[in-house]
RNA sequence: GCCGGGAUGGCGAAAUUGGCAGACGCAGCGGACUUAAAAUCCGCAGGGCUCAAAAGGCCUGUGGGGGUUCGAUUCCCCCUCCCGGCACCA
C-alpha cells in the first residue's frame, strides 16, 4: 500500500549498539551518577527478551465480556525497511491500542504485509532474487524492526498477502464479482506506464500525468481489453454515505466526494439534419446526437453541437470523408497527447466544422455540428451543446472560431434597472433569468431547468440522468508478481471462471520476468494451457495478475479470522470486531484518501450484498497523520535528509524515538524533524528514571496509607497529578494531541523534582507517613501516564515499583476532580483591558469579595487614581477587569 | 480557477468555551558540582524603552488591514503568502 519505497534493506542494529557511559576505570567519585544513568539499550534489550517470549500479552479476547475496541494502522508494503513515517503512523495507533487495553477494553490491534507489488519485480530484475524471496526478506526485517520499537500487535492474526491462502479469496471474490457482472472484460483507452510496463487504474496516475510511483514518467494511453470491476454501480452509495461518516477527515470527504464527481443534468437529443443527404448512411431520419448538459436553461443560447474527436458519429463521418478524417485524427493527436502530459486543462482549443446541422429539439433551430479536442470521450455522452454566451470554455472557442453568441440569461439584482443590464459575457451564473428563450422567457433559471426537463420527457426528446467522473476500476496488470485472475479461455465455451474448488490458482514459482514480451505468466506452459471447468476442453488460462489494491480492499476483515480455509472471514466473528460502524479507529497517510479508502469501500459495500457483512462501511473513524519532514522538506534519498530509524533506536532507544514522533507536533500536522529535539526527549526519559532510583517505592506504599496529614508541598503535588491525569485522558479522549500528552507529563516530573528540591528529605520513604505514600501513588500514576508511549521504560519502572500485574492491562489512573482542585487562585486586574495587577483569592471566591480585593490592590489603586470605575467585570476564577473615564 | 489546511519567540510548539500570549521541549546565556570536561541539578530568557545597576515601571507584540466586544491568537469582513487536493467534467 506504500506509495513510492525506494529505502533499500537495512538490518536493524540495535543489537549491536556501543554501550553508552564509556566509564571503564575505577572512578569511585562517579559511582552514583552512573547507577543512576538510564541505559535504554540494556533495559530495552532486557524486556524485548521478555515480550518475544510472552506474545500473548497482546492477543485480543475473543470472548470477552469487555467491550471491543479494534484499532487498526495501514498495513505496509514490505519495501525492505521501516521509515520514520511508519514510526510516527504505529506510535500513535500503539499508543491508542495500550490506552485503550488500560481502560478495560478488548483491544484488536493486528499488523499485516501488503506484500505484491512491483518493487519485488524490480528489485528481482536488478538483483537476481524472486521476489518471494526478496519480499520475504523484507517481512522479517520489517518485523524485526517493529518488534525492537515495541508495538504491541497481536501476530497471530498476522496477515500476508502474497500467501495463496489470502489471496485465494481475492480470487473468490473475483469470481462472485464475475458472476454477478460486476467483474466483466473491457476494451478501452488505459494508462500505461512504460516504466512498470503495466496498465495503471485512473487512482494511480497523477494530476501532473506520471505514475504515482515513477513520477518522471508520463503515462500513456493505449487501447487494451482488460478485467474491470464495476465500481460506478456503488457510486451514488459511496457518495451518500459520507455523510455517515462523521469520523472522517472533511479533507478526505471532500477528495472523495471530487473524485466521484456526481453530476446532475439533463440529456437532449439533437437530430442530425436530413436536409442535405449524403452517402454517409445517414439518410432521412438519420442519426441522433446526444448531449449532456447541466445548463439545459441556457440551451436557447446553444449555437452549435461539439463532439469529441472519437465519437462515433464523426467517425462515420469521417470514414466517407478523407478531408475531416485527417482533421480529426490531428485533433485525436493534440487531445491524446494533452492527456498524456496532464495538460488537458490547458490544450489549445481546437475544432473542424463537419459541415452537418443538428436542430435543437426546444426552437427547431440548425446549428452547425462540429469536432473539437477538449470534448472529452469519456465524460457525459462525449457531446455537448455549445452556449458561449454562459459558458466560459464555449466562449472561448466561440470567438475563436466567430460563431454565434447568443445571450440567454440575465442577471437578477436587488435593483430592478440593473436586471436588464447586459453582464460581461461570458456569464456563468446559475442566478439569473431567462430571456430570448420563448415560452421560458422570465424564468428563473431554477424554475425553467425543471419545466424544460418536463416538456422534453414529454415530448420523448430527453431526460433527466447523473453523471460521474468515477470510473469503472481496471484491475488487470501485465506483471508477475500479483493475485493470478482465476479465469480461462475456452474455444467453445468462452470466458469461464475457474471452479471454486480449483482455488487456489497458484502462482507459479519460478517465471521469466523481463519487462518485455507481455504478461510473464504466458510464458509458463504449465500455467496457461487448463482444462475447461465447463467442458472439459484445452483452455487458456488469464495471464494477467490483479492490480495489488486488491488486496488491501478487505485485509483487515481477514484480521478478525486470519487462518480461516473456508471462508475470507467467519461473518459472525468480523461482526464482532467491526460492529455497525466499522473499525473503531484507523490510522494512515492522507496519501490513500482516493485510492485504498474509496476502493475498500466498495469492496465492504459488494462483501455486505454478498451477505457476508452487516456494516455499509469499513472505517468508523478515520486519522490521516502528517508527513515527517526534515529541513522543510519531505525525506527522500535524492535530498539526503533520511534519518533511519535503526540509527535512532540504536542511538536514542526506541522509547526515545517514539516519544519523539509524538511530542514534536500534533499527529495531523507535518513533523519536522530535529536530531537536538530527540536529544531532549532521552534526557526527560533519563530525568524520569533518575527519579525513581532516588527515590525507591514500593507500590504496596501507595495502596495502603492513608493520604491525610499531607504537608503543603505534597498536598501541591497531589493536586498536579490530578490535573496531569486529567489532561492526558481528556487528550486522548477527545483531540489527540499526543504532544500535550506528553508536555503535561513533563510537567509532572519538574514538579517532582522542584519538590524534592523545595522540602529536602520529605520524599523519602524512611519519613513514613502521608508524604511517603502519596510519593508512591504519584510515582506509580506516573508510571501508567506513560506507558502508552514510553512503554519500555515504562515496564522497567513497573517491574522497579514492584508490581508483578501486566502494565498492559493495569486500569488507566482515575482522575479525582476534588483532588485537583486549587485552593487559591492568582487573578489578573485589568484596567480597561490591560493587565495592571494580580491577587490571589481564594478559588470559589464570589465575585464581589474579588472585586473589592482587586480595588483594594496598590498598584489597581494608583491606575485608577482621579478616573471613575464605570463597569466592572469579573470571569469567575479568570479574570477581573475594571473600566474606567 | 475551485475545495481543504496553515501562518504565534532564534526553532518545534502551547493557550480545549472570547479572559494573564509563548506552557513543554530544542538551541542560547548564567550559576552549582568537577582539576577540567561530559553528565546532572538550579536559574534567566518575545521585542523595545526607562533606570548607574537591580528591583520595578512604561510601550509594543500571534502574516497584513478593518470590524464586533469591557476584553480577540480565538468570532465576522477584506487582503497577502505557504502546503495539499481537484480542474476544459459540459
Amino acid at each position: 500500500m506504500s506509495t513510492r519505497d525506494s529505502e533499500s534493506a537495512e538490518v536493524i542494529n540495535g543489537s549491536d549498539a556501543a554501550p553508552s557511559g564509556g566509564s571503564k576505570g575505577d572512578r569511585p567519585n562517579h559511582e552514583r551518577s552512573n547507577d543512576e544513568r538510564y541505559d535504554a539499550q540494556i533495559v530495552e534489550k532486557k524486556w524485548f527478551a521478555r515480550w518475544q517470549q510472552d506474545a500473548t500479552m497482546y492477543a485480543a479476547e475473543p470472548n470477552s465480556a469487555k467491550k471491543k475496541y479494534y484499532v487498526l494502522e495501514m498495513l505496509p508494503y514490505p519495501s525492505g525497511a521501516l521509515h520514520m513515517g511508519h514510526v510516527r503512523n504505529y506510535s500513535i495507533g500503539d499508543a491508542l491500542a495500550r490506552y485503550m487495553w488500560m481502560n478495560g477494553y478488548n483491544v484488536l490491534h493486528p499488523m499485516g504485509w501488503d506484500s505484491f507489488g512491483l518493487p519485488a519485480e524490480n528489485a528481482a530484475i536488478q538483483n537476481n532474487t524472486p521476489p518471494r524471496e526478496w519480499t520475504l526478506r523484507n517481512i522479517a526485517n520489517m518485523k524485526a524492526q517493529m518488534n525492537r520499537l515495541g508495538f504491541a500487535y497481536d501476530w497471530s492474526r498476522e496477515v500476508t498477502t502474497c500467501f495463496p491462502e489470502y489471496y485465494r479469496w481475492n480470487q473468490w471474490f473475483f469470481i462472485k464479482m464475475f458472476e454477478q457482472g460486476l467483474a466483466y472484460r473491457k476494451k478501452s483507452n488505459v494508462n500505461w506506464c512504460p516504466k512498470c510496463c503495466t496498465v495503471l487504474a485512473n487512482e494511480q496516475v497523477l494530476a501532473d500525468g506520471t505514475c504515482w510511483r515513477h513520477e518522471d514518467t508520463l503515462v500513456e494511453q493505449r487501447e487494451l481489453e482488460q478485467w474491470a470491476l464495476r465500481i460506478t454501480k456503488y457510486a451514488d452509495e459511496l457518495l451518500r454515505d459520507l455523510d455517515k461518516l462523521p469520523g472522517w477527515p472533511d479533507k478526505v470527504k471532500t477528495m472523495q466526494r471530487n473524485w466521484i464527481g456526481r453530476s446532475e443534468g439533463t440529456l437532449v437529443d439533437f437530430k442530425l439534419d436530413y436536409a442535405e443527404p449524403t452517402h454517409t448512411g445517414f439518410g432521412p431520419g438519420g442519426s441522433t446526437i446526444t448531449v449532456f448538459t447541466t445548463r439545459v436553461d441556457t440551451i436557447f443560447g446553444a449555437t452549435s453541437v461539439q463532439l469529441a474527436p472519437e465519437h462515433p458519429i464523426v467517425k462515420d463521418l469521417a470514414a466517407a470523408n478523407p478531408g475531416l478524417r485527417a482533421k480529426v485524427d490531428q485533433l485525436i493527436a493534440e487531445q491524446n497527447k494533452a492527456k498524456e502530459t496532464g495538460d488537458i486543462g490547458e490544450i489549445e482549443k481546437h475544432g473542424v466544422p463537419t459541415g452537418r446541422y443538428a436542430i435543437n429539439p426546444y426552437n427547431g433551430e440548425k446549428v452547425p455540428v462540429w469536432v473539437a479536442n477538449y470534448i472529452l470521450m469519456d465524460y457525459g455522452t462525449g457531446a455537448i451543446m455549445s452556449v458561449p454566451a454562459h459558458d466560459e470554455r464555449d466562449h472561448e472557442f466561440a470567438t475563436k472560431y466567430k460563431l454565434e453568441i447568443r445571450l440567454v440569461i440575465l442577471p437578477v439584482a436587488d435593483d430592478p434597472e440593473e436586471t436588464m443590464a447586459e453582464p460581461q459575457l461570458p456569464f456563468t451564473s446559475h442566478d439569473g433569468m431567462l430571456v430570448n428563450s420563448g415560452p421560458y422567457s422570465g424564468m428563473s433559471c431554477a424554475d425553467a431547468i425543471k419545466k424544460m426537463v418536463e416538456y422534453a420527457e414529454k415530448k420523448g426528446f430527453g431526460k433527466p440522468t447523473v453523471t460521474y467522473r468515477l470510473k469503472d476500476w481496471g484491475i488487470s496488470r501485465q506483471r508477475y508478481w500479483g493475485t493470478p485472475i482465476p479465469m480461462l479461455y475456452c474455444e467453445k465455451d468462452g470466458i469461464v471462471a475457474v471452479a471454486e474448488k480449483d482455488l487456489p490458482v497458484i502462482l507459479p514459482d519460478k517465471v521469466d520476468i523481463t519487462l518485455t514480451g507481455g504478461s510473464p505468466l504466458g510464458r509458463v506452459p504449465e500455467f496457461v494451457n487448463a482444462m475447461c471447468p465447463k467442458c472439459g476442453g484445452p483452455a487458456r488460462r488469464e495471464t494477467d495478475t490483479m492490480d495489488t489494491f486488491v488486496d488491501s480492499s478487505w485485509y483487515f476483515y481477514r484480521y478478525t479470522d486470519a487462518s480461516n480455509d473456508r471462508a475470507p472471514f467467519d461473518s459472525k466473528t468480523a461482526q464482532y470486531w467491526f460492529g455497525d460502524a466499522g473499525i473503531d479507529q484507523y490510522i494512515g497517510g492522507v496519501e490513500h484518501a482516493i485510492l485504498h479508502l474509496i476502493y475498500s469501500r466498495f469492496w465492504t459495500k459488494f462483501m455486505r450484498d454478498l451477505g457476508l457483512l452487516s456494516n455499509d462501511e469499513p472505517v468508523g473513524r478515520l486519522f490521516t497523520q502528517g508527513m515527517v519532514i526534515k529541513d522543510g522538506a519531505k525525506m527522500s534519498k535524492s535530498l539526503g535528509n533520511v534519518v533511519s530509524p535503526d540509527e535512532m533506536v540504536a542511538r536514542y532507544g526506541a522509547d526515545a524515538a517514539r516519544l519523539y514522533s509524538l511530542f514534536a507536533a500534533p499527529p495531523d500536522r507535518d513533523l519536522d524533524w530535529q536530531d537536538s529535539g530527540i536529544e531532549g526527549i532521552q534526557r526527560f526519559l533519563g530525568r524520569v528514571y533518575r527519579f525513581f532510583v532516588r527515590h525507591p517505592v514500593e507500590t504496596q506504599l501507595a495502596k495502603s496509607a492513608a493520604l491525610q496529614e499531607l504537608s503543603p508541598e505534597a498536598r501541591a503535588i497531589q493536586r498536579k497529578l490530578h490535573q496531569t491525569i486529567k489532561r492526558v485522558s481528556d487528550d486522548f479522549q477527545g483531540r489527540w494531541h499526543f504532544n500535550t500528552c506528553i508536555s503535561a507529563t513533563m510537567e509532572l516530573v519538574n514538579a517532582l523534582y522542584a519538590y524534592e528540591e523545595t522540602v529536602a528529605g520529605a520524599p523519602s520513604p524512611a519519613n513514613g507517613g502521608g508524604n511517603a505514600a502519596l510519593l508512591a501513588e504519584v510515582q506509580r500514576s506516573l508510571v501508567l501516564l506513560l506507558a502508552p508511549f514510553a512503554p519500555y521504560l515504562a515496564h522497567e519502572l513497573w517491574e522497579m515499583i514492584g508490581e508483578k500485574e501486566s502494565l498492559l492491562r493495569a486500569p488507566w489512573p482515575k482522575y479525582d476532580a476534588a483532588l485537583a482542585k486549587e485552593e487559591e487562585v492568582e487573578i489578573p486586574v485589568q484596567i480597561n483591558g490591560k493587565l495592571r495587577s494580580r491577587i490571589t483569592v481564594p478559588a470559589d471566591a464570589e465575585e464581589n469579595f474579588v472585586i473589592e480585593r482587586a480595588l483594594e490592590d496598590e498598584k489597581v489603586k494608583a491606575a485608577i487614581a482621579g478616573k471613575q470605575v464605570v463597569k466592572k467585570i469579573h470571569v469567575l476564577g479568570k479574570m477581573v477587569n475594571l473600566v474606567v473615564k
